[in-house]
DNA sequence: CCACCTAATGTGACTATGTCACTGGGCTAT
DNA sequence: ATAGCCCAGTGACATAGTCACATTAGGTGG
């Protein structure tokens, strides 16, 4: 379906649908279907709109819904009890969850745990829709493998950083992927050591002491809740001492 | 099927199909599916046997074949230029490995790395043929899809398990495990440490200083490659001091 | 049986990371 | 202003990982 396409076929549809299929849109599995899945998956789907920290999946418990991201992010995550968490990834508009997609379509628990992170806005099919459409849907079949096999090659990777490679590494590389999201000049990375912390999966206390030896290194600048950057060469440096490059 | 029509089936093949059979017999994609679909699935296998250690999968390199196994396993792991691995899971008879699914499937790159753990006898499907035969079978398509998320399961559990829980709990409980498994008695271990190291994902010298506590506290007996249970009581005591009890 | 070799193990010293307990600063809603 | 709460800083200590060697149990070939 291509874009002008799409656009006359959004305008068929009733303000209800319209909203699934804003939201759908961003999915293949919904993209590459036949034009009476689409209906069927358009009307399974039920607005979503939670506000930041909204937790949509609690490790152990099944759940109901498959959840479709249109607007914000969920992030993923496993929790133990002293309070510390470790983030397994974000969700983003068009992909989803292999958690969810699992504990839904499987009927079992989930592995892990899941909140919005800022507010979100997206759509809510019951997994028993999910699977009756998933069972006559081919694009659906192989959206749910290969997205689920893309995650678990995320997790992976995370597994080598958490393991293999030293904090201060990660957290220079961490720093330097929020600069470059940064629209601000010089780039800064809005966001508290905690939240930091719960990314990289260490504890706050490392992060600060951390930050404070890049600061001192005279490559980041530190505010309450805001990183300001000062020597982005610097900051590679601590990656990688010889690539002082770029 | 059930094991009578089964083991008529296995009499009217020839004798390569045979053994393909016997390896794909575990496996509930083939058993699901209709006979045409497993004539396919046996036509396109080949036979595997290989030696311990014997390398399958390498992170980064893409690989050609479905790996299936029919006796002993596969462990799948990742590993740091230091030396160090960490195990994610091992793959067991009529059971699969993503990330050689995926890598298969979706012809990209493996995640991890797999190696032969002990004597390995199996199949392997070429990817292409996997992929033709998988894209007109549902139960195979099924298969993908769950298989993967277990193992997504799996590895959540791993990675709360390395970065939440103290490295005595967990081997005490890796110790536990391998002795309900034992046939000995009293019930041993025969690994090193330095598997055990490899499989919690830690230094041998850290294992080393952990089995001499336990040895202290007289919950094992250490020898060279071997670890024999003393007292089960006083192991599972230091996953939780309360629960004496069993 | 013995010399020799090697994988497996033992250990000290040190670095890196995580935990705990508490301090203090800045912001916001009364 | 002021109470309360995030957010951040810090010392002291516990746990885990690294590095460099020393030691030893078993196996092997003479």
């Amino acid at each position: 379906m291509d874009a002008m396409a799409d656009d006359r076929f959004a305008d068929t549809l009733e303000s209800g649908h319209r909203f699934a299929h804003e939201v759908l849109r961003n999915y293949s599995f919904y993209v590459n279907s036949a034009a009476d899945q689409r209906m069927d998956l358009l009307r399974a789907a039920h607005p979503l709109k939670v506000e930041d920290g909204h937790l949509l999946l609690e490790a152990g418990y099944a759940c109901r819904d498959v959840v479709l991201v249109g607007r914000g992010r969920i992030r993923t995550y496993i929790a133990g009890e002293s309070g510390r968490e470790v983030t397994l990834y974000y969700v983003h508009a068009g992909e989803s969850c292999p958690v969810n997609l699992g504990a839904a379509m499987m009927g079992i628990g989930a592995f892990a745990n899941a909140r919005a992170s800022g507010e979100l806005v997206g759509a809510t099919i019951p997994a028993r829709d999910f699977r009756e459409i998933g069972a006559r849907n081919d694009a659906l079949q192989d959206y749910l493998f290969s997205a689920t096999v893309l995650r678990f090659g995320e997790v992976t990777d995370r597994v080598r950083e958490i393991t293999m490679r030293r904090i201060d590494h990660r957290l220079a590389e961490y720093l330097l992927r929020k600069f470059d999201e940064s629209a601000e000049s010089p780039p800064a990375a809005e966001v508290t050591q905690q939240d930091i912390a719960l990314d990289l999966g260490t504890a706050r206390e490392v992060v600060s002491r951390r930050l404070h030896e890049l600061d001192g290194a005279g490559a980041v600048e530190l505010r309450r809740g805001k990183i300001i950057l000062q020597d982005r060469v610097a900051l590679r440096r601590v990656i990688d001492p010889k690539s002082a490059a770029r």
